[in-house]
DNA sequence: AAAACTGCATCTCAA
DNA sequence: ATGCAGTTTT
C-alpha cells in the first residue's frame, strides 16, 4: 500500500458514495486487484469511473499514480472535468489532481514514444526520432502509392486501401513484416508481406508513424526496454480503461505492460519488474465495458479481451451494472428485444426506473427526401410542443436535446438540406473536417516539414504548392539523385547544385524553397533571433511567406469559394494562437509530471520552446477525433454516425436509413459475426435515446445516381411486436407492411428489388411532389449562383440553358442544353460560364 | 506548367 | 453522382 503523501479528503464515504446503487458503490470502493465492471448502456458508467478516481484520491493515493485511458479526447476531457468538479469543494483541490493522467491510448503512446525515443535506438524496428510525424489515412495512402510504384505493382490490382487494411490488420495483431511473411504461403499474402516491408522502410525513412504504429511501437518499447518499462510501471499504480470492449490486441498487450502483468504481456521472466502494488501481487487494473456495445470489430477490436478478462487475471472481481438510468421503459424494451437476437451473447437483464413514456415510432417513408422531411417535422413538433404540466418528459426540449443518427456519412446530405430549408440549426459531428480541407492540410504540411524535414509525404505535397517552378521533371531528377546518394529528398534539395542534370533555373527555384524552410527553423536548430517568436507567428509566417496566402487572395477574386479557403487559413492561425495560450508544457493535462515523479521529461529540457510547442500542436491535430467536435452547449441538432454516437445521450433521437444493405451494411450480410455487430450498432443507437425515439426506413433510396428499391431492415422486424408505433407514410403503397410483425421478420416484406427507372406510376395514386425533392435545386447557392433554367454563355459552346445541376463538394457539375452544341456536362469549378439571366 | 477535359472506380465506420 | 488520376489543350 502506498504511503500517504497527501491529505485525505475529509470523509470520502459521505461525499463520493452518496446516491449510488449497491453495485455502483462496490465498483467505486473495490480499489485493489483486477476489476471488471460490466456496465450496461445508461447504467451510470462515467459516474462510477469518475467517483472511483475521486475515491482513490480521497484514500490518499497520489494522483500521479492513477492512469485512466479512453478512446477519444472528448471522453478524457469530460472525465477530467467531472473529477475536478467532484473535488472542487475539497481544500487544495488543484494539488489533489496534479499529475493525474486521463488521456487517450493514442495520446499516451505518442507521448511515450517521444519521451523514450532515445531508448529505442538500435531496436530492430526502431524508427522514431522525437520529431516523428503521425500519418493520417491520406498520408498513408500517398505513401503507399509511392511504395507500390517503387515495387512496380499495379495499383489497380493492389489497391492502396486494401493493402493498407491488410497491413493494419497485421499491426493490430502485433505482427512485424518478418512475422507476417513467415506465415504467408500464397502469392497474395507473400506480396502483401513484400509491400509491408517496403512500406515500413518508407515510414522509417520519413521518420513517420501511422496510427497503428503508435500502439505497436509503444508495445515494442515497453517489451524491449527495461528502463522505460520500469519507469512507467513504477509511476502508474492504478490503471483504468474505458470502453474496454473496443480494445484491440495491441491495446490489450499495452494495458498488461502498463499494469505490470508481465505474464500476460509477453515480457516473461523479467525479474524485479513488478509494477502496480496490488494485494497479493495482483495488478490494480480496472476495466469498464459492455460487450453489447462492441462496434469496432472492423478496426481490430477484439471482444474476447473483455470476455476473457477473468481468465487473464485470475481472481478478478466482476461487478455488473444492469440498472438503466437513462431511457424510458418502452425504449429500453425495444433495445433489449433487438439485442436478444444476437446468439453469441451473454444475456443480461436490463431494467429501468423510468416507467411510462411513449413507445418508439417506426416510420416507413417513400424516399430519402420524404424521410428527411418527416424526421425534421417530428423534431420540430417536439421543439414546439406545449408543456403539459403533468408530464416531466415533455418539458421544453431544445434543439441541443436532439440528434439524428445514420449508418454512414453519405446519408447526412439530405438531412442537412432539410434542416437548412426548415431553418433548424444543426451541427455535424466531424471534428476532423477542418483539418482535412485542402488548404489547411497544405499549411500543416509546411509545419510538418519545418518540424521534420524527413517527412517526404508532406514535402512532396507542398514543394510546388503554390507553383514555384519546381516541376515534375526536377523532382524526378532529385529523387534519383537522393536515391543514389542515400539522402532524404530534403537533403537532396540542398545539394541540388551538385546534381548534374538540374538546370540552373531549377536550382535557383529549389534554393529559394529550401532557404524559406530553413529560415523558419534556422536549418533545423530552432535557434537564433530570426526564428518565429511564437507558434502563431510561425503559422502566420508560413502562410504568408510560402505565398499560400497570395495565391488564395488572387484566386478569391475569381472564385468565390477561394475566399473561404483564405478564411480557413486565417482560422488556422487563430487556432494556433488558442493552442499556444492554453498549452503549458509544464502542466500538460494529459500527462502532467509532478515534482515527486522520477520520470521527468528527458528530451524536452534542452529543446527550443518553439519546437516543443510545434510538436505538441501537430500531435494534437493528428489525434482529433470526429466525436471530439460535439459541443453539447451549441443550440443545435446534432447529426452524426452511429459510431460517433456511442457514449452520448439525447432526450430525443432519430435513426434513419434502417434498410438492408445500409443497416445492416452490405458487407455484413454474408457473415453472422458482422451481422451481430451491425445489430449492436443499432442497439447503441436506440440506447442513446432518453425519452423520444423515431426510427425510419425509406422505400426508395438514390444510391450511386440510381434510385433503387430498398428492403426494410431486418432489425425493424426484430423490435418488440406491440412495443412500437408503426407509421406507414408510403401512401403509394398502402399494402407495404401488411404482415408487419409476423414471425419470420424480414421475409414478410416486399422483397422485389426493381430498379426505379422501370418504375411506372401507372394506376397508382400519384404521389404529391414533396417539398424536399426540389431542395437541391433551390438550395444550391453554388459558387456561381447558377440555377436550373438559367441561360448561360460558354466561350466555346455558345448560349444554352441549364437543364440540371448536381451540386456537392467542389466538383459541382451542370448539364447544359446548348443551342448549337447540344447537351454538355460541365464542371462548374472550371467552366467559364457567363450567366445571362 | 496550369487549366480543362475524360475515363474509371466508387459508398462504410475512424484514432 | 462524385471524386480521382491521367491526359489533352492552351
Amino acid at each position: 500500500m502506498q504511503t500517504m503523501t497527501m491529505n485525505p479528503v475529509s470523509d470520502p464515504s459521505e461525499r463520493f458514495l452518496d446516491a449510488l446503487t449497491d453495485a455502483q458503490r462496490s465498483a467505486v470502493t473495490h480499489t485493489e486487484g483486477p476489476l471488471l465492471i460490466l456496465a450496461a448502456a445508461g447504467s451510470g458508467k462515467t459516474r462510477v469511473i469518475t467517483r472511483r478516481i475521486a475515491y482513490l484520491l480521497s484514500l490518499g493515493i497520489p494522483p500521479w499514480q492513477i492512469l485512466a485511458l479512453t478512446f477519444t479526447n472528448k471522453a478524457a476531457a469530460e472525465m477530467r472535468e467531472r473529477v475536478a468538479t467532484l473535488l472542487e469543494a475539497e481544500p487544495e483541490s488543484d494539488r489533489l489532481t496534479r499529475g493525474l493522467t486521463v488521456t487517450t491510448f493514442h495520446s499516451l503512446c505518442a507521448r511515450l514514444l517521444r519521451r523514450y525515443a532515445a531508448h529505442m535506438e538500435g531496436m530492430p524496428n526502431w524508427r522514431t526520432k522525437p520529431d516523428y510525424t503521425i500519418y493520417d489515412m491520406d498520408d498513408q495512402s500517398a505513401l503507399m502509392k509511392r511504395v507500390l510504384k517503387e515495387l512496380e505493382l499495379d495499383k489497380s490490382q493492389w489497391q492502396p486501401r486494401a493493402v493498407l487494411s491488410a497491413i493494419s490488420g497485421a499491426k493490430n495483431a502485433l505482427q512485424s513484416p518478418d512475422e507476417f511473411q513467415a506465415q504467408s504461403s500464397d502469392y497474395y499474402s507473400n506480396t502483401i508481406a513484400r509491400i509491408y516491408h517496403a512500406y515500413e522502410r518508407a515510414l522509417r525513412a520519413a521518420n513517420a508513424v501511422d496510427f497503428d504504429d503508435l500502439l505497436l511501437l509503444t508495445v515494442d518499447l515497453l517489451r524491449r526496454n527495461e528502463t522505460a518499462r520500469a519507469e512507467v510501471q513504477d509511476r502508474w499504480r492504478y490503471l483504468m480503461i474505458d470502453e474496454y470492449q473496443d480494445t484491440n490486441q495491441a491495446q490489450f498487450i499495452l494495458s498488461t505492460l502498463l499494469c505490470g502483468s508481465n505474464s500476460a504481456s509477453g515480457v516473461g521472466g523479467v525479474r524485479g519488474v513488478r509494477g502496480v502494488g496490488g494485494v497479493g501481487g495482483q495488478p490494480n487494473v480496472c476495466v469498464v465495458g459492455d460487450p453489447d456495445q462492441s462496434i469496432y470489430g472492423w478496426r481490430g477490436a477484439d471482444i474476447s479481451n473483455i470476455l476473457d478478462f477473468e481468465s487473464t487475471y485470475p481472481g478478478a472481481h466482476v461487478i455488473a451494472l444492469g440498472q438503466n438510468f437513462r431511457s424510458t421503459a418502452p425504449i429500453l424494451a425495444a433495445a433489449d428485444t433487438l439485442i436478444r437476437n444476437n446468439s453469441k451473447r451473454k444475456h443480461k437483464d436490463l431494467f429501468t426506473t423510468r416507467e411510462g413514456g411513449s413507445p418508439p415510432t417506426v416510420v416507413l417513408c417513400q424516399d430519402e427526401h420524404h424521410e428527411a422531411k418527416l424526421i425534421v417535422d417530428w423534431l420540430r413538433a417536439l421543439h414546439d410542443q406545449a408543456l403539459p404540466d403533468d408530464d416531466p418528459d415533455a418539458s421544453s426540449l431544445t434543439w441541443k436535446d436532439m440528434a439524428i443518427f445514420y449508418r454512414n456519412n453519405a446519408l447526412s446530405r439530405v438531412l442537412e438540406d432539410e434542416c437548412r430549408g426548415a431553418g433548424i440549426p444543426y451541427v455535424i459531428a466531424r471534428g476532423t473536417a477542418f483539418y482535412q480541407r485542402e488548404e489547411v492540410k497544405d499549411a500543416i504540411a509546411y509545419l510538418r516539414v519545418v518540424a521534420n524535414t524527413a517527412d517526404d509525404v508532406s514535402l512532396r505535397r507542398i514543394i510546388n504548392k503554390p507553383a514555384r517552378k519546381i516541376g515534375k521533371t526536377t523532382i524526378d531528377r532529385l529523387d534519383t539523385f537522393a536515391a543514389h546518394h542515400e539522402l532524404s529528398l530534403f537533403k537532396a534539395l540542398h545539394a541540388a547544385d551538385q546534381a548534374q542534370d538540374i538546370s540552373p533555373a531549377a536550382c535557383k527555384a529549389v534554393a529559394k524553397f529550401t532557404g524559406m524552410i530553413d529560415s523558419w527553423n534556422a536549418g533545423g536548430t530552432f535557434m537564433g533571433s530570426d526564428i518565429p517568436a511564437s507558434l502563431a507567428d510561425l503559422v502566420s509566417r508560413v502562410i504568408s511567406e510560402s505565398k499560400l496566402e497570395d495565391h488564395y487572395i488572387a484566386a478569391s477574386k475569381k472564385r468565390e469559394d477561394d475566399a473561404q479557403k483564405l478564411e480557413n487559413l486565417r482560422e488556422l492561425v487563430s487556432s494556433a494562437r488558442d493552442f499556444e495560450l492554453e498549452f503549458d508544457p509544464t502542466n500538460d493535462p494529459a500527462l502532467a509530471d509532478v515534482p515527486a515523479d522520477p520520470t521527468q521529461p528527458i528530451d524536452e529540457a534542452d529543446t527550443p520552446p518553439l519546437l516543443v510547442m510545434l510538436r505538441a500542436y501537430l500531435e494534437s491535430i493528428a489525434l482529433v477525433a470526429d466525436a471530439d467536435a460535439i459541443d453539447p452547449t451549441a443550440g443545435a441538432i446534432t447529426l452524426m454516425t452511429l459510431h460517433a454516437a456511442k457514449g452520448l445521450e439525447f432526450p430525443a433521437v432519430a435513426m434513419v436509413g434502417l434498410e438492408e444493405g445500409l443497416l445492416p451494411a452490405q458487407r455484413a450480410l454474408a457473415s453472422e459475426d458482422e451481422l451481430e455487430e451491425e445489430r449492436r450498432l443499432a442497439f447503441v443507437g436506440i440506447t442513446r435515446a432518453m425519452s423520444h425515439l423515431t426510427i425510419s426506413s425509406a422505400r426508395y433510396r438514390t444510391h450511386r445516381g440510381l434510385r433503387e428499391r430498398t428492403i426494410p431492415s431486418r432489425f425493424i422486424s426484430e423490435l418488440p411486436e406491440g412495443g412500437i408505433t408503426l407509421s406507414d407514410q408510403t401512401d403509394a403503397y398502402d399494402d407495404t407492411a401488411r404482415d408487419w410483425g409476423a414471425p419470420g421478420g424480414g421475409a414478410d416484406f416486399d422483397n422485389t428489388n426493381t430498379p426505379a427507372s422501370r418504375f411506372k406510376p401507372g394506376n397508382r395514386k400519384p404521389t404529391p411532389k414533396l417539398p424536399g425533392e426540389l431542395s437541391y435545386e433551390r438550395e444550391v447557392p453554388d459558387i456561381h449562383n447558377l440555377a436550373a433554367g438559367a441561360t448561360v454563355r460558354h466561350p466555346q459552346f455558345g448560349v444554352g440553358v441549364v437543364a440540371s445541376i448536381s451540386s456537392r463538394g467542389m466538383n459541382a457539375r451542370a448539364t447544359i442544353e446548348f443551342r448549337d452544341a447540344g447537351k454538355k456536362t460541365l464542371v462548374l469549378q472550371y467552366a467559364r460560364l457567363e450567366i445571362l439571366e
